[in-house]
RNA sequence: GGUCGCGUGGCCGAGUGGCUAGGCAGCGGUCUGCAAAACCGUGUACGGCGGUUCGAAUCCGCCCGUGACCUCCA
């Protein structure tokens, strides 16, 4: 595998060669949504971010196996008013719905949004439901090593007794003396040893309706414990890259790695990868802070603040012109922008198949595909890949002139890497044909034109120029080229 | 309070100790009956104050502003 790809680990807080443990296979795991409610922007910031990562590593090669789980169970909402209840079943209750039922909803809603912004479905998609006994064999093996304990039913991890051989924290550079000298006194963990330690198994209340029996009580799992049990079921005790949301990096990531390593005694993950936050006004986008904006509205422009819709590629691209470190402040400024920009890099990608090649090249198109596969090499730099593509944008006009030629070698190449850099990596799709299907609206349209074509050759302007607005006002819009008038829709 | 990050031209957003980021907008031009569209060209910006250096927006210090995590969160 010849190639340079470098990736930020979070763990050592460096951008380190990529080596995968088994080439050329590689492991893969993103922590996926909690399926309780409609998708928003941040979710698709990370399922694009690693989407692309993916479509990357295929493109280098890689043989990946790349598993993204749905959280349906688990992540104890509210524990300090000491009610443990489960967001999904409290959602159920809001809504008169059986667990099951929510979970069904809302993770069909993920995926076909999903699969609306070209990504590709990953390998696997398990869901923690169905790794309860997975999920209890590795409390047990945690238990038998002696890092945790059971009180009343429910068992927590030691941090204390597993800071004393490992060390807890490295992920995000915390001491645990530090945070035992911060954490705020919280009701409703009288069961703790140590305000540190995490629930692995919850005893269920009364009022629990999602529960599992297992050898403590009738219970449930702790937050962290299902993508310990599912990464290490489907990608071995170690592999190589886990992603997931910035945000999802303390706790829930140090938990994980500190439950793997407590139950297997060695590494679990070699590249740890965090995708930044999406903003809105400067403030991160979330459900806690009610200002998300769900892709149904993106799509539609059903929100106060969006001034309209916008397209799954265009939310797309937006989201590639940025780093996927940096955080991205959401505006419609910036989403009109971007779609102007990709609208010019798809147009152009069309018309590379009428260039004509030439008997030789008078430009060298090396530069412009090695500088992009040197920004993708470099932590997965998609806007400086993409300032590329606009540099064979330019390329690709001035061949059209005639100004430039690429002989037939160079212009396959050239052709080839354009189209799989926008299409297979960054999974951008053609423009979607303006030109209606209908072949008697079109026969219309092609009237029209013809007409407007003569009342322009009569000179008769004003006749041609009432066509254009007349059809300009039905959300038509005609645009005259070199080639003749063609037309597309508007709005 | 603790930890970490950010502050780039009108907007978004990369990057870097000296060598053009890019997109959008604006401006100029080509084309056009006019316009739109399309295409070409064009912008020495890096929060403030000090320091290091031949040279810093890029390194260091201080200050200001702002955000994330420390509770579920992509």
């Amino acid at each position: 595998m010849e190639h340079k790809l470098s990736l930020y680990n979070s763990l050592t807080r460096k951008k380190e060669l990529f080596k995968p443990l088994h080439s050329p296979h590689v492991g893969l795991y993103v922590c996926g949504p909690t399926v309780y409610s409609e998708p928003h922007l941040g979710h698709v910031r990370m399922a694009i971010t690693f989407d692309t990562l993916f479509r990357y590593l295929l493109h280098l090669g890689y043989k990946v196996r790349y598993v993204r789980n749905i959280t349906d169970v688990g992540h104890l909402e509210d524990e300090v008013a000491g009610t443990g209840e489960d967001k999904i079943s409290k959602k159920a209750k809001l809504e008169q719905l059986e667990p099951m039922e929510v979970v069904q909803k809302y993770k069909l809603m993920f995926q076909e949004v999903l699969q609306i912004l070209n990504t590709l479905p990953p390998s696997i998609e398990p869901q923690a439901s169905g790794h309860i006994i997975e999920q209890q064999q590795m409390i047990r093996r945690i238990m038998d090593n002696g890092y945790a304990y059971e009180v009343n039913g429910s068992v927590y991890f030691d941090i204390e007794t597993y800071n004393k051989k490992y060390t807890y924290g490295q992920l995000s550079g915390r001491k645990v003396e530090d945070m035992l000298a911060n954490t705020r006194q919280l009701e409703g963990q009288q069961e703790k040893r140590s305000p540190l330690d995490f629930a692995l198994w919850k005893k269920a209340g009364d009022e629990h309706i999602m529960r599992w029996p297992s050898e403590w009580s009738e219970g449930f799992p702790g937050w962290h414990l299902e993508c310990s049990a599912m990464s290490t079921k489907y990608l071995g005790e170690t592999f190589d890259i886990h992603g997931g949301g910035l945000d999802l990096l303390f706790p829930h990531h140090e938990c994980e790695i500190a439950q793997t390593v407590a139950s297997q005694g060695k590494d679990h993950v070699r590249y740890w990868m965090h995708n930044n936050m999406i903003t809105i006004d400067g403030q991160k986008m979330a459900r806690s802070l009610h200002n998300f904006i769900t892709l149904k509205e993106l799509f539609t422009g059903s929100h106060e603040k969006l001034e309209r819709g916008y397209t799954p590629m265009n939310i797309r691209f937006f989201l590639l012109q940025a780093h996927y470190r940096s955080t991205l402040d959401f505006s419609n400024e910036a989403l009109q922008a971007s779609e102007k920009g990709l609208h010019k890099l798809l147009k152009a990608i069309e018309n590379l198949d009428r260039i004509q090649a030439g008997k030789q090249s008078t430009l060298s198109v090396v530069p412009v595909i090695e500088k992009c596969f040197e920004a993708l090499n470099d932590d997965l730099n998609t806007p400086i890949a993409i300032a590329q593509l606009f540099e064979g944008v330019r390329l690709i006009n001035l061949l059209l002139e005639g100004k430039e030629t690429l002989d037939p070698t160079d212009l396959e190449r050239f052709s080839t890497f354009m189209k799989n850099i926008c299409y297979e990596v960054l999974g951008l799709q053609p423009l979607e044909q303006s030109l209606t299907h209908d072949s008697a609206e079109e026969g219309l349209l092609q009237i029209l034109v013809d007409l407007r074509l003569d009342a322009r050759k009569n000179k008769d302007f004003a006749t041609s120029d009432l066509i254009r607005d007349k059809l300009n006002e039905l959300g038509i819009a005609l645009k005259d080229t070199k080639e003749g008038t063609t037309w597309e829709r508007i709005g």
